[in-house]
RNA sequence: GGGGCGGUGGCGGAGUGGUUACGCAGCGGACUGCAAAACCGUUAGGGCGAACAGCCCGUACGCCGGUUCGAGUCCGGCCCGUCCCUCCA
């Protein structure tokens, strides 16, 4: 099996892809908190995941990958507040929405998308288990991590506790211990619609418990690959890590795998920030196939810079790749061409290589572009076999069918040519852009192709 | 202030010691009745020269040093950007 590496966060390495059982990897991508509808920066993750998913099944691992849903959260009351509208009800419908949204991208679901609030037990059970072994304590209805218990926090996100700010919170009594501890159980509050029992009284869990008891839950401890937005590694999957360790004595997950923030204008796409585009709007503007190829146009270590410009390039280049396909094919006949099977191998080495996507789309074009120019055994297959791994292969099945008035439209033009009335040729090839058909002329004749 | 990541051609973006990444955009060409698609060339210049001949030097890697036969790549220093430092994908 051709092997896989990845740039772990908490060693800072490239690392081996080495699973517990060989052949099978599970993977836990931090998915979006529900409180409004998601953005374009939201997606990365999504699209990274889901189609590392399917790289690491085309080299025959069987893989399991969960995105979770967080569903209880303080912001998550706050809009639904403002909605007028039960917390629980909100949050039904932007899952609904989140849903939707990344359907439209064409990339399937994952394995799992677990919920907090239907994660209780699990969560219920590892607090206790972290309150027995001494990590934890109940104080006033909440229930707190204790940081300094846990020697190694910090090591994920390179910090000594020591050096972090303990300035308490301005004018609130804390009920922790320490400053650096943190809630993994929130006592219920006026105000708030939602409530679960725990043996602390009734409340609710804190952010960072749930990751750990869904991932838990699902894929068991030591897991093969836990992800997300590279925003969330402190505090989040630090305290991730502190939890799950102190808890079970065993690492969480072997692989810390992190991609970068989308920009806008050198700044975060954030809904604190306000600068957000939708990913509906984008999916509405540009259409899947591009937003895809934007998304992983750059390595997904690396921040991406979000901006129209962005999103033309990528729907250039979905075009090329759509103008190959449809045109004549010119394979030839007889066994895959060497310089074939080396592009295929040079694309499936770049996916192996830390998940290089923008090596990948090279060895694609490289591959492409010499098949334009000469006749390539098996290049059309392979660009057909490759596509989706990228999330394209929509492309390969593209509906061409030409309705019977551009059929006809095209015929007269056909005979205004013959009779060398450009003028009225023109305006028919006018007449056709204006329903969304462009004319293509070629030595085996006309074709028309759906803008 | 601390920690992480980065600064590559007109733009986006790969590349961790040794010849063109790739894509986009612009310009020119060829094709076409004209286009579109695909294709070819080009996007730094300067010097010698009568020359639209030929030759020579130079020609993307933030800046300055260093190591090396050779540096975008390694080392040191500096500048700048960004993410995180308990809302965040």
């Amino acid at each position: 099996m051709r092997e896989v590496r990845i740039r772990d966060t908490l060693s800072g390495e490239l690392v081996k892809l080495e699973p517990r059982e060989p052949g099978k990897v599970g993977i836990y991508a931090c998915g979006p908190t529900v409180y409004s509808r998601i953005h374009v920066g939201n997606a990365r993750p999504y699209v990274v995941f889901m189609l590392l998913r399917r790289f690491l099944r085309r080299l025959g691992y069987e893989v399991k990958l969960v995105i979770n849903v967080t569903d209880v959260n303080d912001k998550i009351y706050d809009a639904a507040r403002a909605a007028g509208v039960p917390s629980a009800e909100h949050a039904a419908e932007m899952i609904r929405l989140y849903e939707e949204d990344t359907n439209r991208l064409g990339l399937g679901r994952p394995d799992a998308e677990p919920r907090a609030t239907e994660t209780m037990p699990e969560i219920i059970e590892l607090i206790g288990e972290l309150i027995a072994k001494g990590h934890a304590y109940e104080s006033g209805g909440d229930v707190y991590f204790r940081v300094r218990s846990f020697p190694e926090y910090g090591k994920l996100s390179n910090r000594d506790p020591a050096d972090m700010d303990q300035g308490e919170e301005a004018g609130s009594a804390s009920l922790k211990e320490d400053p650096l501890d943190f809630a993994l159980w929130k006592a219920h509050k006026e105000g708030e619609d939602t409530k679960w029992d725990s043996p602390w009284g009734p409340g609710r869990p804190g952010w960072h418990i749930e990751c750990s008891a869904m991932a838990e839950a699902l894929l068991g401890a030591d897991f093969e690959i836990h992800g997300g937005g590279s925003d969330l590694v402190f505090p989040h999957h630090e305290n991730e890590v502190a939890q799950s360790e102190a808890a079970r004595g065993v690492p969480l997950a072997r692989i810390w795998m992190h991609n970068g923030m989308i920009r806008v204008a050198d700044e975060k796409m954030s809904k604190s920030v306000g600068n957000i585009f939708q990913l509906a709007e984008a999916l509405d503007r540009y259409g899947p196939q591009p937003v895809v190829a934007y998304l992983i146009s750059g390595h997904y270590r690396q921040p991406l810079e979000f901006s129209e410009r962005a999103l033309d390039e990528a729907k250039a280049r979905v075009e090329r790749i759509r103008n190959f396909l449809r045109a004549p094919a010119q394979d030839g006949a007889g066994e895959e061409d060497e310089f074939v099977a080396a592009r295929r191998e040079a694309f499936l080495d770049a996916l192996a290589d830390d998940f290089n996507t923008p090596k990948a789309f090279a060895a694609l074009f490289e591959l492409i572009g010499e098949a334009n120019k000469r006749p390539l055994a098996g290049a059309r297959a392979a660009v057909a076999d490759l596509l989706p791994l990228l999330g394209l292969e929509a492309l390969l099945e593209e509906d061409e069918e030409v309705d019977p008035e551009a059929e006809r439209l095209l015929a007269e033009r056909e005979r205004a040519r013959a009779e060398r009335d450009f003028e009225r040729a023109d305006r028919i090839r006018d007449e056709l852009i204006a329903r969304g058909y462009e004319v293509r002329d070629s030595a085996d004749g006309p074709r028309l192709v759906r803008r």
